[in-house]
DNA sequence: GCAGTGATCATA
DNA sequence: ATGATCACTGCC
């Protein structure tokens, strides 16, 4: 039972879409090769007030794929060498966005897109399979007890919006 | 603990 | 045009 998540699965609250994809796989079609990690661990950027939010500061060319319609990716490159894979939430010309920050066999934001072979050209596709990354459901559920919730990581500059609860997991760290 | 790395953005 | 910044990783 693998279901492809629709993309109207992310037109909702940010924080909501974010506990949603803890259990659900993340699936790559790269070369005739599959590869699906489950996704465990991921933190939610919403919207212009939030000061960790990359949109906080306005809409540029780097982050507008975060005010485009949910359910597409919004990928970035930082620190020179990583890129990060988020997904876009809630509605169009509204930023949010949840990134992905661990899965069960890989784990950190910069490993799985290097894993996967993830870069700049999937930012703004629709999360589909045609895109060739997309996200499922495979019928495993996760309990509301079993998530966990943390500050976001990386974000200190932030301010009060840094303590903000917003990274949910579930399993270890 | 902190260097490495380079696209992106603001400033000019 | 230049300089600062950065939702990280990996090595010291």
């Amino acid at each position: 039972m693998a279901k492809e998540l629709p993309l109207k699965f992310y037109s909702i609250d940010t924080l909501a879409a974010a506990k949603g994809l803890l259990g659900k796989y993340l699936v790559r079609r790269y070369r005739s090769k599959t590869i699906s990690l489950m996704i465990t661990d991921v933190e939610a950027y919403v919207g212009q007030d939030d000061k960790a939010c990359h949109a906080s500061c306005g809409k540029t060319e780097r982050n507008k794929a975060m005010f485009g319609r949910a359910g597409r990716w919004y990928v970035y490159f930082t620190y020179g060498i990583h890129w990060m894979l988020n997904i876009v939430t809630e509605s169009e010309g509204y930023p949010a966005a949840v990134l992905i920050r661990g899965t069960d066999k890989v784990w950190g934001p910069a490993r799985i897109t290097k894993f996967l072979k993830i870069d700049k050209k999937f930012n703004g596709l629709p999360a589909n399979k045609k895109s060739g990354l997309w996200i499922e459901d495979r019928g495993f559920k996760v309990k509301e007890s079993e998530i966990k919730r943390a500050p976001r990581v990386g974000v200190d500059y932030a301010g009060a919006w840094a303590k903000k609860p917003w990274r949910f997991y579930i399993l270890g760290e």
